[in-house]
DNA sequence: TTGCGTGCAAAGGTTTTGCATGGCA
DNA sequence: TGCCATGCAAAACCTTTGCACGCAA
């Protein structure tokens, strides 16, 4: 649990809040305060976006476990009004990470659950397949 | 494409035969053989597994990216003549891979293809969360 | 002052790859 | 004989951890 309020902490949080449906890997994010000269170290990006997994504010989605995991901010945990239900689609061909949400796919769920007593986990069920960007290419 | 016929290739599939219906790590597949004195390179064990994945024999769950990844053989399936049109779904709680045929998620690839130009592959797609089981049971 | 947070480097584990050797056709 | 397959070891990779120092309260 967060007793100490630090600048990192501030900085990377606010980060986050910035990219908002958009997927980013540990990396990423220490890449990101490298270019701005306020450089966090690897090692504390992790124990933070640990925290936050922890904490239901990032959801953590494991594609490929040679590559690295990519995380996503989600909020704060109080956000139980309606936790959007998008998919994720991922080319294997060219590896791009697709963001999807589609009300139609949103009904699998409910279908799943229905007609066949399965409770579907959003975050970790990942659509393989080829995009369209490289099924044209073909 | 496997050209030659190996007798470490022929001793690894009917392994994975007789596993049928569980799952194993590529550490398994190398300590079954080591203990049998027919020893088997981790190497050898990984490039198999690959093909056999892209084949659609066995699949390959990411469970989480610091640990082992989990393969499971799931049989020569017969995408040339008649491609079946069933989905894996697999319980995160008891493990369960259960064989799922119906129409309306058969529907899923239609939509992703003709609203997102998205060519899903069901061999290597699976549904993760929790069977109606696993959901009583709490 | 207390002790959590941080950063660096090293460790940890899984998977991939380079290269020489062995075996299938 | 020509190559593919294999095995060993090292490399590559992401992530975690040990430790000393810095900083918040």
């Amino acid at each position: 649990m967060t007793t100490y309020h630090t600048r990192q902490q501030e900085r990377l949080l606010a980060y986050l809040r910035e990219t908002q449906g958009t997927h980013f890997t540990a990396e990423d994010v220490r890449a990101h305060f490298a270019a701005t000269r306020t450089a966090i170290g690897i090692a504390t990006v992790y124990r933070h976006l640990e925290k936050l997994v922890a904490d239901g504010a990032v959801t953590k989605y494991v594609i490929d476990e040679h590559s690295a995991a990519c995380f996503e901010y989600v909020g704060n945990v109080c956000h139980t009004d309606a936790p959007e239900q998008h998919f994720h689609l991922k080319c294997e061909s060219c590896g791009a990470l697709i963001h999807l949400e589609c009300d139609e796919l949103a009904c699998i769920r409910s279908h799943l659950q229905q007609e066949h007593g399965f409770s579907l986990n959003p975050f970790r069920t990942v659509f393989y397949g080829t995009c369209g960007a490289c099924a044209a290419a073909k």
